[in-house]
DNA sequence: TTGTAGGCGTTATCAC
DNA sequence: GTGATAACGCCTACAA
């Protein structure tokens, strides 16, 4: 059933049913009213193809996620469900992309199909081919996370470099000497991922700031790469008193093998980093840590994105999140031996 | 630039162009050169909403998901991850739809708008409004979990009830006579959700059967309720030593709650139920449970969509996985007091 | 206040 | 082997 029939029954043109239903134009009380009537008897809805191609717009945005044969951690769980209530807050739809490299069926299909006004990308590579891919296009799009370069692009993130500098300094005020960073995987490290490399240069630079001994170690995203990777800290370096990390799906494992060397948090040893607060509150001890506020990023970027479709000259605007560092109680003086 | 642009260049009609592409119709060699050619300079891509419109099909599922406010478990992210990879496979795209109960303005614009091929939901209830909903369309739908009386509706599910029986009577063959079954939440059970329901009554049966005393008890998906959960299990019923629990996000609160009682496990206490392997061998030690098989559910879903949508008279079919309980080494014999 | 008609970009049915 | 041309269902000037 389509908008001819609803005319028919309503007497009217289609015209008429169209403007009723959009309100661009005054109908008549009465029109409406009898356009109404046969609307609901009939549970008509406008075709959204039709509508998509006639109006040059599809009501659609496309969140590309990283492939699902990578594992979704938790904060990319919570970007997704966020981002698409948002979008559905504007009564936009979200196709979802599974997408890695830039030859990919789906993405191509959807950058260039016209199947979405706009696109949210996530998990954003320094050099990223897809943004490369995107801004030949002129399909807007806004990144969570953000290229080396961003120059005229949309985005929000979180400033990594800037709050593991701040764990560090935390660390070197409680007079810790010897710490490590336990970064993400050694592959994110090396295709050049965002907070995994930003995370480093911070980590890196405030310690030398502070004269402190400090390592970098790349641990896969599973409990059982935080474990082996914690038990070789010990082993290899035991004169390390803290660790910082941005790795919250190792999280379980560093409880673990913190457990089975007999440490106690944090008398014996200090941990801190970036961890959303969630998981930072159900760390034990809870964690001292700066969040990453997954939920007002996604939010963000969604509003970033319908306002940069509803204007297409607007000038490229950005947020870059500082969050502040919630003491908690996974840190304390180094110990004294 | 659209097919016209492109047969213009070609020096072409647009029927040429669209045969050439779609291959319904020989074209010469040499014609179907020059059109790629053309195509390829101008990098066309048919436009979706337009090929949607005509065909009278979008190449697009949807995946009715939870509302992002209650939180997604892993077992749920597992879900959304595997049917989007298997939808790509089939060069199909997937719009995200959260939706609760039968008002949901995205879930109407979905069923409705012709805006998908078809549909699959998750999180089903025994009664569930969505289902019924969908059953008065002709939208093919398949569902991940199955509603009491599925009659000839298109479904996948893991049975709970003969999963937790089956727990159940292992945990008697080891002469426990004291158990407890850690649910879902208490809102869940309220509302029908099949698992929680399915899975007591399983308990309850087996229990029964194997002459037990059983209790059952609800728990949030969360390691803060999973603890409190256990605490007041070992003080009401300082008898109990084993429980079955299908509730995978409290698990890492019941690990602590174990430990802060000084149990050892399974020396002292056990532990079986239906639990995602991941997560089952993350335990320690790891979990005798039943897999829950995300992936493969995800997968069938697709497959069986993919098929109703072809063959739209097709008979109603539907897998009810039964998978292994692994043997692992959370379970042991009743401690002897 | 309402109707007519053209266009959005494809696909598919006729002809030739 | 190829070209017109009519759908597909909606939106929106332009007229009345």
């Amino acid at each position: 059933m389509n908008i001819g029939e609803i005319a028919r029954r309503a007497g009217v043109s289609r015209s008429t049913v169209s403007y009723a239903l959009s309100g661009k134009r005054p109908v008549a009380a009465a029109t409406a009213r009898r356009i109404n009537e046969v609307i609901a008897e009939l549970g008509y809805r406008p075709n959204a193809s039709a509508r998509a191609l006639a109006e040059g717009r599809t009501r659609t945005l496309a969140l590309v996620i990283p492939p699902a044969s990578r594992r979704l951690t938790n904060v990319q769980l919570d970007f997704v469900a966020t981002v698409v209530e948002a979008a559905a807050a504007h009564d936009l739809d979200v196709l979802l992309s599974p997408s890695g490299g830039d030859h990919d069926r789906s993405f191509e299909r959807i950058v260039t199909g016209r199947r979405v006004d706009g696109v949210i990308m996530m998990e954003i590579l320094l050099d990223d081919p897809r943004v490369t891919r995107l801004r030949q296009n002129e399909l807007p799009f806004v990144t969570i996370g953000h290229v080396e370069h961003p120059g005229g692009s949309w985005w929000v993130d979180v400033d990594y470099a800037a709050l593991v500098r701040r764990c560090v300094h935390h660390l070197a005020d409680l007079a810790h000497r010897h710490v490590v960073l336990i970064n993400r995987s050694a592959e994110l490290v090396a295709a050049g991922y965002g907070p995994a490399v930003r995370s480093t240069a911070g980590f890196q630079e405030a310690a030398e700031q502070r004269g402190l001994s400090a390592h970098v170690v790349c641990c896969a995203d599973e409990p059982a790469a935080g474990l082996a990777c914690f038990e070789q800290i010990r082993a290899r370096r035991p004169e390390v008193t803290a660790v910082v990390t941005i790795n919250e799906a190792a999280l379980p494992g560093l409880q673990r093998a913190l457990h089975r060397a007999g440490l106690v948090v944090p008398r014996d040893f200090s941990i801190t980093g970036v961890i959303a607060d969630r998981l930072a509150e159900d760390f034990h001890p809870p964690l001292t840590a700066a969040d990453v506020p997954a939920e007002e990023m996604a939010r963000l970027a969604v509003d970033l994105l319908v306002e940069r479709i509803a204007d297409p000259a607007a000038d490229p605007r950005h947020a870059l999140l500082d969050p502040v560092i919630s003491l908690r109680s996974s840190t304390g003086a180094r110990p004294a031996r």
